[in-house]
DNA sequence: CTACAAGTTCAAGCCGGCTTGAGGTCAAGC
DNA sequence: GCTTGACCTCAAGCCGGCTTGAACTTGTAG
């Protein structure tokens, strides 16, 4: 089994090496032992890497991915959920991309005078695409508010 | 023309009071003078909201918004791009998503034997959908790598 | 044996987009 | 006129995912 030092990791999957440290420490990959004080990680970690990235790029935390690598088993239902949130924001990104478009091309002098602009903006306002930090009035307000 | 304060804002944008004033610092959108110490904001201001709304949806940071907005006229060609972007985008979350769905019934012990998800990993590993902050490698390591 | 590049640790910093807290002001209702 | 509480400002903090810097150790080439 071959041994790779950080360099070479970081050379073949792309990361650099601050990144494979801070994956490690999180406990995504692990090094089997050292030569001194440097990691020597399996190939394999290679293939874990890629599993990250995938997770990455489907939307899972580097948190949420540790904790499936720990589970050792794929939680099926975890990704069944994640492929029908990213269902959700392919329909958003999609009707996003083709407003944009029309909006490229369109001729009315002010885009609000545009019906298609118009129900756009209605679309974005009703999508929360954007990371769930958002709480849409304060506590407080929405109290004032009445719901 | 009727005003607004800010928590009648807050209330019929969903946004917080505080990231209000964190727009307004940052010039993206303007109140029409106070009363007292309070802003007073006039009813276009939701119109333009929900403006912020769509290019965050889209994918633009409140400074490409804020910049767009100082030009007064929209920049049909970097809609073009960001439409484009989008493109991309969903190309590939809709793979990701297809293969999620795989990943989740597929009956392989394990996924790295089962040549769809190989597939994934594949284009995971040629996307760069998460922002663009990587390096790839750091400059020293880079040069030792050949290129 | 020595020099040195490449590794190491740990703490702190950065980014974007807000949120939170402390401490202050002021309009409106009693 | 006094209270109250919604607003104000300013500075600092938070989140995730790393990056950066300082100070240190070590394998390896010469």
């Amino acid at each position: 089994m071959s041994m790779l030092d950080i360099a070479q990791v970081a050379q073949r999957s792309g990361l650099p090496a601050s990144a494979l440290r801070y994956y490690e420490e999180k406990g995504l990959i692990g090094s089997v032992g050292r030569r001194g004080l440097r990691r020597l990680f399996p190939a394999r970690v290679l293939e874990r890497l890629a599993l990250i990235d995938l997770g990455r790029t489907a939307g899972f935390s580097l948190d949420e991915i540790a904790s499936m690598f720990a589970a050792e088993r794929i939680d099926r239902a975890r990704l069944m959920a994640k492929a029908d949130e990213l269902d959700r924001t392919i329909t958003k990104l999609t009707a996003m991309r083709d407003g944009l478009r029309h909006a490229a091309r369109c001729q009315a002098l002010s885009h609000m005078q545009c019906p298609k602009f118009r129900r756009l903006l209605k679309l974005a306002g009703k999508t929360r695409l954007r990371a769930g930090r958002r709480r849409a009035v304060p506590a407080r307000a929405r109290s004032a508010a009445g719901g």
